[in-house]
DNA sequence: GGGAAAAATGCAACCGGTTGCACAAACCGC
DNA sequence: GCGGTTTGTGCAACCGGTTGCATTTTTCCC
């Protein structure tokens, strides 16, 4: 026997027919529902009692619609066989729903939006939105911007008219090649995510630029399309390299790659990290996986799109405010897909 | 000393601006743009014209009020660490955009929903919602059964009041069987995912009674609570039995748990699948990656997805139609995960 | 007991569309 | 030149809430 279910809830109940039920006005309805100070307590409380009695669900649609907000959050996410996004996603799904919001999915996927995406974001009247992948076309990102609708990117550097929070790149592309030089290594290479994004370009110049300080130039550059295939392609073609010839590590621009990487220097025959280190970058969660025990630069996922909401929250109540970058440090997560630094020489 | 600043309202053109505009009325505005045919032509461009000049959106959210459908579909979704979910998620995406739909994400995650979680699926009248997770409690079921909503649950068994779409799980789980049968394995065990999920009822007691059939039992039963992690801790305890109490074989319910089997099982240093057969259910996208090798039961995810929708489809153009089901027959893939069948023995 | 301030509630307009029905003008045949 | 269709538009109500302001009721104090 479980608890007597509670009363099932009449067919649409609405402010007008409980106005009717109370014998009151549907104005003293709403504001009693909002518990305005300005309606007697006893009439809030029974206006209260029978709300949830005939199971009275407020229309988010027409609340929205006179002047409030939809508490609808869009997003544009990337390619979900990365679990980066797939992460991205679950968190955002979660903490919105902590801050009353939910989430309306506008894209998911490589590629550019779609005119007929970028338009379903005014179509239904988000509050804001969330970019995590391809840049919104700039057509799209004016129309927000005239109509009021803030625009947060995530994991992705600030352009055209909007407000961004991303992990500080070029600091993750030095530590990284800090960490690889300490570990003693000499001919370092690099693989490429998907061209022209933002955050790479942080990554691989800092990464370079903190090479050069040590003398060292890039021994290898490949690009891996930001998927595990990707990764593999590049890790089969770094082992077929004469020995000599090959990179001694390899900095990985993402942990999908990354891991597509290894499994093909793995089935090449290479040890890692003895004969080829690996870094890789977000710290995505099969990175910790025994088999991959991948060193990489974790990004701190769950703040970011904390402050992202953050943002978004702030812009939604105050439209006037200026754009803002938020850069998070990330955090080298030290594994043994690379050789570490020989204390010897370390210290 | 400031006074609060009035927001500059810069709305986007509506169906009165456009009729002050056009000179006249709204209703002749909305006829209009859904191109009615009462509208003279020479009216209906010029409409359209000025709709597009002035950059006309339309409000959805006012459209779904007069008695229209919002064009929103909720997705109430598992754990997005299961790559399974991240792919439905954006199976569900992509093809709901293509049918002018948009996801609403309730929920992604374990465990049950809150009730806040499914009363939003109300507040934002989507037209229908899809499960593929947690059953939603009976009282949100009921709720939306009596509002009209049409629920169809995807990989889950229709319970309540709902249609559903789901692979066999029986035929999968009697597959499996057969196959391992074949392979000439005579101590196979069972991973199971989570507890009181419909989907995994079917696949264990087809697995089960098939292997009865050839006068075989269960040698082990362990719970991989459907992670990774779970699978993971099941391949060790497996690993750690002597090697005459170990399974020859392994049917783990869903494939995130086999890869988790898979790692530690080779990590104990045993062979797969010389030492241990190992079989999953779901074919994610990483099974196939040559370090897994995973043969697995497809699940037919694509067209599921199509299904459910279309399921939807048919019940918000008419909500009296009674509740379907509908099966959909997997397909076993081979890999080197398990011991091909021996083709002597096999003709 | 009367009047003003405070408290409680109602009226009506508005958000941005849709739609049934009335109405006006042009067209028809006779 | 007159009634009867078509054809093209407008009026107004409605969807389900919110909110500024007016109105009624109560409270309070002298």
């Amino acid at each position: 026997m479980t608890a007597p279910p509670p009363i099932p809830a009449r067919r649409g109940a609405t402010v007008h027919s409980l106005s009717r039920l109370a014998g009151v006005s549907v104005s003293t309805v709403s504001r009693a529902l909002k518990d305005d100070p300005r309606i007697a307590p006893a009439t809030r409380r029974r206006i209260a009692d029978l709300a949830r009695e005939a199971g009275y669900m407020p229309n988010v649609l027409a609340r929205s619609l006179s002047g409030g907000q939809s508490g609808l959050i869009g997003l544009v996410n990337g390619p979900m066989q990365n679990p980066f996004y797939a992460e991205l996603l679950a968190e955002a799904v979660n903490q919105a729903a902590e801050r009353g919001q939910r989430l309306l999915i506008l894209h998911a996927g490589t590629g550019p939006i779609e005119d007929r995406t970028s338009e379903a974001l005014l179509h239904y009247r988000v509050d804001g939105c969330l970019v995590a992948s391809a840049e919104l076309s700039s057509r799209a990102a004016a129309i927000c911007a005239e109509r009021g609708v803030p625009l947060v990117m995530v994991n992705r550097v600030a352009r055209l008219h909007a407000s961004a929070v991303s992990c500080d790149n070029e600091a993750g592309g030095r530590d990284v090649a800090k960490f690889l030089l300490a570990g003693g290594h000499r001919r370092p290479a690099l693989v490429l995510g998907t061209v022209g994004v933002s955050t790479s370009d942080g990554r691989e110049r800092a990464f370079i630029a903190r090479l050069a300080e040590a003398g060292l130039r890039l021994a290898l550059r490949l690009h891996g399309h930001s998927t595990y295939e990707g990764g593999h392609a590049a890790g089969t073609a770094i082992a077929a390299l004469p020995a000599g010839e090959r990179p001694d590590a390899v900095f990985v621009l993402n942990d999908i790659m990354a891991m597509g990487l290894l499994d093909a220097v793995r089935e090449a025959g290479l040890r890692v990290p003895e004969d080829l280190s690996v870094v890789g970058f977000d710290d995505v969660p099969a990175a910790a996986r025994r088999c991959y025990g991948l060193t990489t630069l974790a990004q701190p996922l769950g703040t970011m799109v904390r402050r992202g909401l953050d943002l978004l929250a702030a812009r939604i109540a105050d439209p006037a405010l200026p754009d803002e970058s938020v850069t998070l440090r990330g955090q080298l997560v030290v594994r043994h897909s690379a050789r570490l630094p020989d204390p010897a020489r370390a210290g």
